[in-house]
DNA sequence: ATATCTGCAAACTCTTTGCAGGGTC
DNA sequence: GACCCTGCAAAGAGTTTGCAGATAT
């Protein structure tokens, strides 16, 4: 047996692997930046991030991961406007929620426990099994109105802030 | 003054002099057609119904229009996964959320009173007021299995009903 | 050895936009 | 009458895909 004297394996990696996938050296390169990530990254900061692990791979390649990943429940696809699609890794059990600003795009992460329990029930009770959810709160910052900040309409979200 | 002899004003017609926005007969008859759907129509399924009201109107102006009356508040855009953006009139006060089938794409919709305060509580607790939100929910159906409907991984969401 | 994956570039789909003419307030 | 709106067609952006060669198991 060949010992592969690599950096150890990441969780993404360790979920592929357990999801049959083939690892190749572009899969194993994207899990990590999957895995090292904590925002929410669209393809093309994959793509650059991937890009500084590895030069030999392909916004196609990511595509087609991400694609496949989020098939397998790996990952989940989520849109907060602006056009691309937003990837982060499935938590199972501790999920989190994002409240939008919609002043300037930017995204936090909140919690809250009880809730995923209550959408549980409601898949339930309307005889579904859960698989997952996806929840976006929009919201506008309260009062400390900043000098330079627009507070009138609602900012067109084109690539903001993770 | 001259009366003009048209079909009474729809709601979301009525919310556009709100709005102080010019109207126009194609702003009136995509106005008159979001006010009639009750489900989550594509873009070009709203042009498609406008066509049966007045032939006049282009892919471009729908376009132009949503997005006009989704920066002025009142449509709501939605992701349902397939590539498109879905539109609905904004509900003040009364949302409702959607179950979105993950193996046929299908949406159902459901209320939970509860839900809205909740979210309200978290933005203000995390400074923000609240301006709207977004709550998708992915089952799959329980049991019953259907002969003909497989079960297997999640259907990819290409153009699916409303 | 074989089925799968990748890069490249072309193709696609959805959405936006410049321009000239037309309509609304 | 000023300004905004519309249609058309072309351009943009994001994502998918066919093919030939490379790779994992």
């Amino acid at each position: 047996m060949i010992l592969k004297a690599q950096s150890a394996e990441s969780r993404i990696e360790q979920l592929c692997v357990e999801h049959g996938l083939k690892m190749t050296g572009q899969r194993r390169v994207i899990a990590r930046v999957l895995s090292e990530a904590d925002d929410h990254p669209d393809v093309e900061e994959l793509y650059r991030r991937a890009l500084t692990l590895d030069s030999r791979i392909s916004v196609a390649t990511v595509y087609r991961t991400v694609r496949l990943l989020e098939e397998k429940g790996i990952l989940e696809r989520r849109d907060f406007g602006g056009g691309r699609a937003r990837y982060e890794a499935t938590e199972n059990g501790r999920h989190h929620y994002h409240l939008i600003d919609v002043d300037n795009g930017k995204v936090i992460e909140f919690e809250d426990p009880e809730h995923e329990a209550l959408m549980k029930k409601v898949a339930n009770r309307l005889g579904f099994e859960f698989v997952s959810m996806r929840l976006e709160l929009f919201g506008r910052k309260k009062s400390a109105a900043k000098p330079g900040v627009k507070t009138s309409s609602r900012a067109r979200q084109k690539g903001n802030a993770a």
